[in-house]
DNA sequence: TTGTACGCGTTATCAT
DNA sequence: ATGATAACGCGTACAA
């Protein structure tokens, strides 16, 4: 249980004040070459440390980065969590992380507690709701970044995501190209930019190649339950059933793909089948599912680079809209249509 | 850009002095009823939070919780992550989050940062070096909960795991029960109480069966790299090659499997196979595998748990060592044994 | 370069 | 028994 040493300390032993060691260790003013020696020395032997807690209090802003995502257990948000953690590592950021659970309660408290903590920056994959909370948190000058999801209502804040109607294109050109004209969607909610994105990519290839977008093929569900899978369920009930699907709702892929593993649905003879967001599973299972893969490591560099940025108040006002590109990965889930489907 | 109130703002408006307020908000000592309800009323109408860093600052220590985990690439440490955050949130605490990548210098890195942020206590999953820093970090009164992994030369250090051995001797029990008796084993480093206590489980149950346990069927490996998939390669490439086998390293579970599929090793037929740690796809690959599944819940309360536990003091002395039970569960990985092995 | 006030919640001391 | 006051913890930043 030994006391720390503390700046005052370091002076003393190094012979010189405490507003010398602060500029040699933020390098915030000049300090004679053999005292900068003398404060390095005693730095470096007494095994000095600032405390982050007093930085933080005397610049009301820490150097830490609230990580609001919806859940660990969904391996794309894992995956960016580790990405941005070690991205942050790099800078020199703490990543403090809260988890939503797509519950815009616990986001509001996550919101709230990141206010006490006095982070400098978020990056979150917002629920869509706390419109307010959000403005509040700009109101005391907290930089956000909102990754991969954007919501309504909100101005002014930085997003990085994937170009997710060009995506949505992508995938389902792909399918159309196979001779597919009944091309299932499954979306995340409209009250986001990437559902609505999505989904606008999805008709623009439709239409491109004279298939008319049709609303029951296209189902819109929410990040969290059962949704996606019932959805998926719901298409291939219907009277005239899709031939291929498209699941673009990143957060329902596992769900979507459980389904129609227990529906016995067969992969690509009766349905071709996209998902987005490229897994180490979905090679695994049978037969390997074709995916969207999404660039995590830019998603999580851009986003982190942005927060830092502002923080640093070295970003020109006016919201910064980063989009990375997605790679269509083909594997076995999509095959040509050979019975084509009745053109009504 | 509204500069939040301070105790003193709320002492202002409330007509109290700072103590006062500092009562209410801790309950640390007698306020009149009346005080108390204008200091309450007072907090309410300006929206007060207490800033975190002053409250570190002059406790001392944080109510954060530094979790240092391998990488959050892997399911089982994601999933472990979320619960975490979840129970700790639960009882009020910050979770920053910190990876390793099995990186010994990036873990030694993390603890100093942690060091810096004077988090009460850490939850980790120790790559095996460091004994150094770890005991650095307790002896500034740090508190550290071991979870999943413990390692040597660390002594009075609170552990919450899985029954390993038992684990390990249930799983190999029932592929005996199959009539295997070649049964191959893929483990964690032997630096790890984990990867000992899992071969000792399998040691165990195979000589309860009279089966001699072979040296040449137990491979160890490290938690990252190649090492599991070639280990498994490796197994496979004997003259007289295991009909059986049991995947004990849990940060290699995926990669194994991935060999084993690439190897187009027919399962169960040629090998009937048991993994460590149950995950959503883990029932999604052909065939649906049988696995050991961890309670990672109950991993995560204990953990949180005794960290909280041990920062408020509320914990005798001596380390606490937590196992759980974990399960397996049975799907079509594993199959009887048709044609024995020789026998030698 | 140095001295020192400051930020803010906590707690010990003192007065009522 | 209450409430008020001041000192403390520690790095930063401005004035001297």
């Amino acid at each position: 249980m030994n006391r720390p040493p503390t700046i005052r300390d370091v002076a003393k032993t190094a012979g010189v004040s405490v507003s010398v060691v602060s500029r040699v260790l933020n390098d915030s003013g000049p300090v004679a070459g053999e005292k900068r020696e003398a404060v390095l020395q005693a730095i470096e032997s007494m095994a000095y440390r600032p405390r982050a807690a007093a930085r933080e209090l005397s610049q009301g802003r820490a150097l830490t980065i609230g990580l609001v995502l919806a859940d660990l257990t969904n391996p794309f948000f894992a995956r960016l969590a580790d990405r941005i953690v070690w991205e942050a590592r790099a800078h020199g950021a703490q990543v403090v992380l809260m988890t939503t659970q797509e519950d815009p309660h616990l986001e509001a408290e996550s919101l709230d507690t990141l206010l006490d903590r006095s982070v400098g920056g978020v990056i979150a994959t917002p629920t869509g709701e706390n419109v307010g909370q959000w403005e509040k948190l700009q109101d005391v000058g907290v930089d956000i970044v909102f990754v991969d999801r954007a919501i309504d209502g909100l101005h002014g804040i930085d997003v990085v995501s994937i170009a997710n109607a060009r995506s949505a294109d992508t995938a389902t050109e792909s399918l159309l190209a196979l001779g597919h004209t009944r091309i299932g969607l499954i979306s995340g909610p409209l009250s986001t930019s990437t559902g609505r994105s999505r989904i606008a990519g999805y008709q623009d290839a439709l239409r491109r190649s004279g298939v008319s977008p049709e609303t029951e093929l296209i189902r819109t569900v929410p990040f969290r339950g059962d949704g996606g899978a019932d959805a998926a369920a719901a298409l291939l009930a219907l009277p005239e059933p899709p031939t291929a699907l498209v699941v673009a709702n990143t957060a329902q892929v596992q769900n979507v793909v459980r389904r129609l593993a227990q529906l016995g649905t067969s992969i690509p003879q009766e349905l071709s089948l996209i998902v987005f967001d490229d897994n180490p599973w979905t090679e695994l299972v049978t037969p390997p599912l074709s995916a969207m893969r999404q660039p995590i490591d830019l998603l999580a560099r851009h986003s982190v680079d942005t927060v830092l940025a502002r923080m640093q108040g070295r970003l020109p006002t006016g919201p910064r809209v980063i989009e990375v590109e997605a790679e269509l990965i083909i594997r076995s889930s999509c095959a040509a249509l050979i019975r084509p489907a009745h053109s009504a």
